[in-house]
DNA sequence: AACATAAATGCGAATAATTCGCAATTGGGT
DNA sequence: ACCCAATTGCGAATTATTCGCATTTATGTT
């Protein structure tokens, strides 16, 4: 999170109080969460959420990913994913198989993926 | 896309007039196409070729990636990939490499990946 | 420490994407 | 040809996300 917030400053943003309590928040989930939860979680309102967001992808704070109709986030630490249950939401980390490798022609890559499946405890 | 047809048929869906229609239509893009752009291309009601990329979501008939905040269909042919171009929207397949090996306490997996970067042609 | 001021916030209203409800239509059997 | 559940089209409703603007605040400068 030291990291994020060096970056922010780095790029010429005031540290405000909002985005360093989303900063924040966003380092205490093990999960990728959406805008609305870390509205509900810490009051910020929901437009300054979603604005402090998209800075943070644009500055590559935090990664994405798509939730159905939602995009969720989480700090971007080492490089990783994360395998989320369609039945009960549970959420593990998995390694980054540098999915980015011989893509010669584009430049400035970035990369979103998700990945659903049905965990052990909700397998019948 | 016949191969996408049969499996519509054996699912015991009916296989309409619209439903076909969607489905010739994705097998002649290349590039990943969002409802509204089938609805504009094919004049199928907006709200029919949601349903018809949802179902052909579940049964696996197509793959979807986000792109900003809309969805983006192709045909599921063989396990592929795109990356397209943030600032013109060219767009190119990319091999799939397996992102979903080793991930043993989950069954029933699916994965979606969005990749885009600058291409050639856009960069100065 | 008080000032100046551009940047950021909060709030409500606006969009954009996707879904729903329901009456009318139709595909695929019998 | 007839039946009937499945599907469509259309409009209205939801959701997620963005915008406009008056007010507040972070940060550099006296
Ligand atoms: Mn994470
Ligand atoms: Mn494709
Ligand atoms: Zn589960
Ligand atoms: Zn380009």
């Amino acid at each position: 999170m030291e990291k994020a917030i060096e970056k922010l400053i780095r790029s010429g943003r005031k540290l405000t109080r909002p985005r360093l309590a989303i900063l924040k928040f966003l380092s205490h989930q093990h999960a990728p969460i959406s805008a609305q939860t870390i509205h509900d979680k810490t009051g910020i309102d929901l437009a300054s959420v979603y604005r402090t967001l998209k800075l943070s992808e644009e500055l590559r704070l935090a990664n994405v990913e798509a939730m159905g109709n939602e995009k969720r986030y989480c700090l971007a630490a080492e490089p990783h994913h994360h395998i989320t249950c369609r039945k009960c939401g549970h959420s593990e980390t998995v390694r980054c198989n540098h999915v980015t490798e011989g893509l010669g022609n584009f430049t400035d890559i970035s990369h979103q993926l998700t990945i659903t499946g049905i965990c052990d405890k909700c397998r019948k």
